[in-house]
DNA sequence: TCTGGGGTCCTAGGACCC
DNA sequence: TCTGGGGTCCTAGGACCC
């Protein structure tokens, strides 16, 4: 049985929203930093010809933006999270089945077009998708996932293909492989790359060469898989429902260096609160809590330190009492006075439905009590926005907060996600 | 001075059990 | 004294993704 994916890509997908509401920078250079303003994690196609590269620092190009050739945005996941379900949700009109893959990217099944006009249904999407969300795609069509991948980037890459390309000629799928270096391949990072050119791999088609026994031995089934993939056999399906996470982790850099535990602990008290959140979201609870934190590592003048501390909860919660209580505790254990500290993290695993907790005999808490709290909470925040209501640790102080002083307005959501300044205590 | 954050899957090796 | 083989669970670490 012969199968069909598309791979749909938002083209630089961040840019692309601010621009949404800010159609004037269209045809302007334009990039998306990092929590902290840290570095650009995404470029316009003008950016990107300025020669602007991925995670480039932001103060080496400060001096672009101060003299007006280049616009940079604060990174607004509020937004882009909207946008991204607006673009999916267009998207679902096309296939039976769609698999959100990343914020930017789905597969669609496109197996029953099979002898259709595919270059014109992907025209169709694409215009489709521009007239309803205002956001640039590009789609790849391939009979197996890892070659729908290589057809996305080709299509995005090409003159000729403008965005779309459909990959299920034979000749063609060759062709295809021999125009893709073999870094560029779904799966193959760094370690790979270096090992498979010290084997004379340059291509995605040099590659498929490869005898599956020499394939298993250096890249595990992993490797395999993906080969026989990109020989046009599917092994890789569509997951059209995201399984519940199995690790839920919240951490930040802090917008300034941290010396005093009291700050710390606020920090690690909102992060917590932030994983309690993300737990009730998916309806679970987690079992086993750890908290790290770090000093800088990039800093040679710096005393450098890291620690973590994990615990395990006599019942699984997804309490922000609870949770913000453990990591407290974590955090006490491995804080150590004289440092600055630049990072700390909360991670949450061993996590379950909230329907099939484990409960304990001795177990002091109101399990009760709590839940409908953490509803009235999630319910008060829903309506006026985010921290109307915490927990007292969580503190007023925050001093630890991000820095994002480019952040665009969140056009698309509540009015309560403005940045208007709200009545906290 | 400045350098992100959040995930997944797989494997190897040790502990332990029968 | 020697010394088997199969299974499970756990953990740390590596590799990758966007």
């Amino acid at each position: 049985m012969t199968t069909l994916f598309a791979l749909c890509d938002c083209n630089n997908f961040y840019a692309s929203c601010e621009r949404v509401f800010q159609p004037s920078l269209n045809g302007k250079p334009l990039v998306v930093l990092s929590n902290n303003d840290g570095c650009v994690i995404a470029r316009s196609n003008e950016a990107k010809a300025l020669g602007i590269q991925m995670g480039t620092p932001f103060f080496q190009i400060r001096d672009l933006v101060e003299i007006g050739d280049l616009h940079a945005f604060s990174s607004n996941y509020v937004l882009y999270g909207d946008m991204s379900h607006r673009v999916m949700q267009a998207l679902g009109e096309f296939a039976p089945s769609i698999e959100v893959y990343s914020i930017d990217e789905s597969f669609l099944d496109l197996t029953n077009l099979l002898g259709r006009d595919l270059n014109a249904y992907c025209w169709e999407i694409k215009r489709s998708v521009m007239q309803w969300t205002k956001i640039p795609i590009s789609l790849g069509v391939a009979p197996t996932k890892a070659l729908a991948k290589v057809a996305n980037r080709l299509a995005k890459k090409s003159q000729k293909a403008k965005g779309v390309l459909v990959l299920t000629d034979p000749y063609h799928i060759s062709e295809a492989l021999k125009a893709t270096k073999i870094e560029d391949v779904w799966g193959v990072g760094r370690q790979y790359t270096k090992l498979l050119r010290k084997h004379g791999v340059e291509t995605a088609y040099d590659f498929t060469l490869r005898p599956d026994s020499w394939v298993k031995k250096h890249m595990a089934v992993v490797g395999l898989r993906l080969v026989k993939e990109l020989r046009g056999e599917s092994c890789l399906e569509l997951d059209e429902i995201a399984p519940p996470k199995k690790g839920i982790c919240t951490s930040r850099s802090f917008g300034e260096r941290l010396t005093e535990y009291s700050q710390i602990e606020e920090a690690t008290a909102n992060y917590a609160a932030k994983c309690a959140k993300k737990l009730r979201k998916q309806r679970s609870c987690a079992r086993v809590i750890s908290v790290f934190i770090q000093t800088n590592h990039f800093s040679e003048n710096d005393l450098q330190y890291s620690n973590s501390k994990t615990i395990t909860l006599p019942v699984a919660t997804n309490s922000d009492l609870e949770l913000i209580h453990y990591a407290s505790l974590c955090l006490k254990s491995i804080y150590r006075p004289g440092y600055r500290y630049k990072k700390t993290g909360v991670i949450l695993t061993e996590i379950v439905p909230d329907h099939q907790i484990q409960y304990d005999l001795l177990d002091t808490v109101d399990r009760q009590k709590h839940a409908s709290l953490m509803k009235s909470l999630d319910k008060l925040t829903s309506r006026y926005g985010r921290d109307i209501v915490k927990v007292a640790t969580q503190g007023y102080d925050q001093s630890w907060q991000l820095k994002c002083e480019r952040r665009s307005p969140c056009y698309t959501t509540r009015l309560s996600d403005l940045p208007i300044v709200c009545n906290e205590r």
